[in-house]
DNA sequence: TCAGCCATGTAATGGGTTACATGATTGA
DNA sequence: TCAATCATGTAACCCATTACATGGCTGA
């Protein structure tokens, strides 16, 4: 009953791609993912468990129950043949439309103005608090990954979210700037400096 | 019945925002979103239906119907002083955590080495045009926000993601270079360039 | 005259989160 | 000895998307 041309939410593919690095049970999976494709696609853990029922279903994963004397039982997942065809045919599909961007943190901004400028300092100074912080975790990231020789993709998403952090907090830098000349976009007229 | 400390979804608050500008119907919502917060906040039609009859039941908006002949009946709705509070109070209390980020494009990127080096720079200059179109869209954006003085708010929106999209281009080209010496982490030991 | 869009929503479904459950080890 | 953490998952709920429904106008 093993299906190629299923189709599966993102996640589904996220989770076989994981599973190319070995056989895991649900438990593992939630800790490679947080160290790695987490930091841009981090489901919850019981979104984990069920697509890993749907890979079982579609064939695209066997599962064996291990049992466990000291720890709960669990179950360990191994990707199938026809699980490795349907994640490289995924790979060769581009996703459409850009990413999507959720911002909770513009949605507060764009209604700034009825706050007042001071809330709007406070908000975007801790935005960019947040984006440092980023910022360091990827750099200790990094050192990681280039003491190694691995494969370059993975180290790609790292520079990718580097120069996305960094790029917010130059943006924040030259915001608090802006808005020590007040609340309203800088025209070209009646502006006096 | 209407409730000042209750506790809604970031969208009902988005909702809210808008229903700042004037009363307005669930369809004139749906345009004035996807040319503003839409970029960045897109509920979609039904959910934004929904979120509707939640700020009506805890007394946040207040709900008109209007009958018409040639054209659907409709309900317009506008906000109430308790939501007018409830809004400024969600304001002044910023998102905890940095905002999510939800990348298909760096989860295919992050197993690309599965899928070989050509995929990926596919996937990556295709990704730069998608970026270079979002650039446009803003730059059509702001020309109009510079001609009117408006709030500095939703410009500095507008301004992040130029910031955002262009880091995004620049980085596209880093990579696409960088891709051309291997597949592999570019570390300090055994590179000959 | 027919396809497509304007204008207004509802229904069905599914993806994803938070809260709940369990018991064994380990460190203070 | 008590709280925290490891290790493994399930149940309940809600947010959000896609599909469906309706009927009048508008341009080719």
């Amino acid at each position: 009953m093993s299906q190629t041309k299923a189709k599966a939410p993102d996640t589904a593919y996220g989770v076989l791609g994981m599973l190319m690095f070995g056989e895991m049970s649900g438990y593992d999976l939630t800790k490679a993912i947080e160290g790695s494709i987490g930091f841009f696609w981090a489901p919850a853990k019981s979104q984990l468990y069920s697509e890993l029922r749907r890979l079982v279903t579609l064939g695209w994963a066997r599962e064996r129950e291990v049992e466990q004397t000291d720890r709960p039982d669990k179950r360990i997942y191994t990707i199938t043949p026809p699980g490795e065809e349907a994640l490289r045919s995924w790979l060769g599909t581009p996703p459409e439309g850009f990413d999507p961007i959720k911002s909770p943190f513009l949605l507060r901004l764009f209604f700034g103005h009825l706050a007042g400028a001071e809330a709007v300092r406070g908000l975007v100074t801790e935005h960019r608090r947040q984006a440092e912080e980023l910022l360091e975790t990827f750099g200790q990231i990094q050192a990681r990954l280039l003491a190694q020789a691995g494969p370059l993709p993975p180290y790609l998403t790292l520079t990718y979210g580097m120069t996305y952090a960094s790029g917010v907090v130059d943006w924040c830098d030259r915001t608090l700037e802006e808005l020590e000349e007040g609340m309203t976009v800088p025209g070209r007229k009646g502006g006096r400096g």
